[in-house]
DNA sequence: CACTTGACGAGCT
DNA sequence: TAGCTCGCCAAGT
């Protein structure tokens, strides 16, 4: 047993909902999900939050948020199958690292919720 | 308590 | 185009 959040929803956690909205075959960035949770600077934090995702009970699709750029940029935290591997079972085209057709792919927190 | 690190991003040179 | 700097903030040392 987890010890209970008292209250007030921590950054991570913000992070993580947002997380598992996003929809399959789909993909957004961090500094998308920092803004959408009116912390438009705190992109960082996002990338850290995914870290600590890592926690097994925690099942999250953190292998669709990339880079503004469209890199997957936390591909070395994954083991098998890789990040890239997770993403093209999904329909998502990866290319050395980077998501082909990005912009269509993109899923925008702001627009869908 | 102070300093460093980091799945980022925007702006400047 | 590529590289460097700064802001932001939690967690670890």
């Amino acid at each position: 047993m987890e010890m209970p959040e008292h209250d007030a929803p921590t950054f991570y956690e913000q992070v993580y909902e947002l997380v598992k909205l996003i929809p399959k075959g789909r993909i957004t960035t961090y500094g998308a999900i920092a803004k959408a949770l009116g912390a438009g600077k705190s992109s960082r934090l996002v990338g850290t939050a995914l870290i600590a995702a890592h926690r097994p009970n925690l099942q999250l699709p953190i292998h669709r948020v990339v880079n503004r750029n469209g890199l997957l940029t936390g591909k070395n935290h994954y083991s098998h199958p890789s990040m890239q591997e997770l993403l093209e079972a999904e329909g998502i085209k990866v290319i050395t690292d980077q998501v082909q057709h990005f912009k269509e792919v993109f899923w925008d927190p702001l627009k869908e919720i």
